[in-house]
DNA sequence: GGCAATCGGTACTGAAATGGTACTGTTTTA
DNA sequence: TAAAACAGTACCATTTCAGTACCGATTGCC
């Protein structure tokens, strides 16, 4: 199946937890009971959203983290290349010079014009998209994707 | 990185040799040549793909394999599912039931959504786009997908 | 009729990525 | 100074991936 891996799928749960509580700061072990995910797992994602800057971290007692930003300005685009790193459907649509085929190959471009929808797909949704309840029928979030 | 398998990659190689191929019954060492890829890999590729009904298969000497429609009416959609089952960015929204967040979580529909949008981004580009060199600037195929 | 070429299916294996755990260090506050 | 909490590193079990091998079934040609 063409999916992202878990941990990005729990990243998102993370911050949509984050997003939920608003200012208020809160320390690794109480987002891991409300996301329903295990403490070291939560620790280590946390640990890669800082690093990209998704969420401000707190040091010390009454430590803890909170959105760097507000979820309207956190794409799901974001989360992923925080977790996943940069989004490429094959390798040589990220990384050139792998495979000889290149010169002739038309199937690259392709693949990087897909890679370039898809992302846009992502970079179309925010955290604050991801809190709200889903949208009703005839009320859909028109999203216009250009291959080019 | 957010990216389809080898073997994915490998199995639109194939196909658009097939496709290049026209009407021509080409076997699977032969498409393996041509593609510059294990000819027992390409083997299970095809065999995953006429098991699609992506191509046609015909046994015996001077048997092969050629695509099973015109290289326009095949998606890339179609290619991606046939060799990694259904497309969804995470388990739980393509298989229900297995996290227990369901009847509260926001994030599983939002995920469909996310999904939705990429197999629209995919079945937007046929196999005949991928043989067609890149299009030149400003002559972009137009996408547009709609997030329901 | 027999042989060779080719697809079809199953099973196996080594390597890599994934996901989870443990431990230790550093910073901050009470 | 001690406790709370983040930060970093290392490690391991499991799963998945990619490739290989083998055997059976089918077809065409001699």
């Amino acid at each position: 199946m063409l999916r992202v891996s878990k941990l990005t799928d729990y990243a998102t749960v993370v911050m949509t937890c984050l997003a939920a509580a608003g200012d208020d700061v809160l320390s690794a072990q109480q987002l891991a009971e409300r996301a329903q995910l295990e403490a070291p797992t939560v620790s280590k994602l946390l640990k890669q959203l800082a690093h990209a800057g998704l969420v401000a971290s707190f040091r010390g007692v009454n430590g803890g983290y909170r959105l760097a930003r507000l979820p309207s300005a956190i794409t799901v685009a974001e989360i992923v290349t925080a977790i996943e790193g940069p989004i490429g459907m094959t390798e040589c649509s990220v990384h050139s010079g792998q495979c000889g085929r290149e010169p002739h190959c038309g199937v690259r471009v392709n693949w990087q014009r897909i890679s370039h929808a898809i992302t846009a797909a992502l970079e179309s949704v925010t955290l604050a998209d991801m809190v709200k309840p889903p949208p009703r029928r005839g009320t859909a979030i028109p999203l216009r994707v250009a291959v080019t």
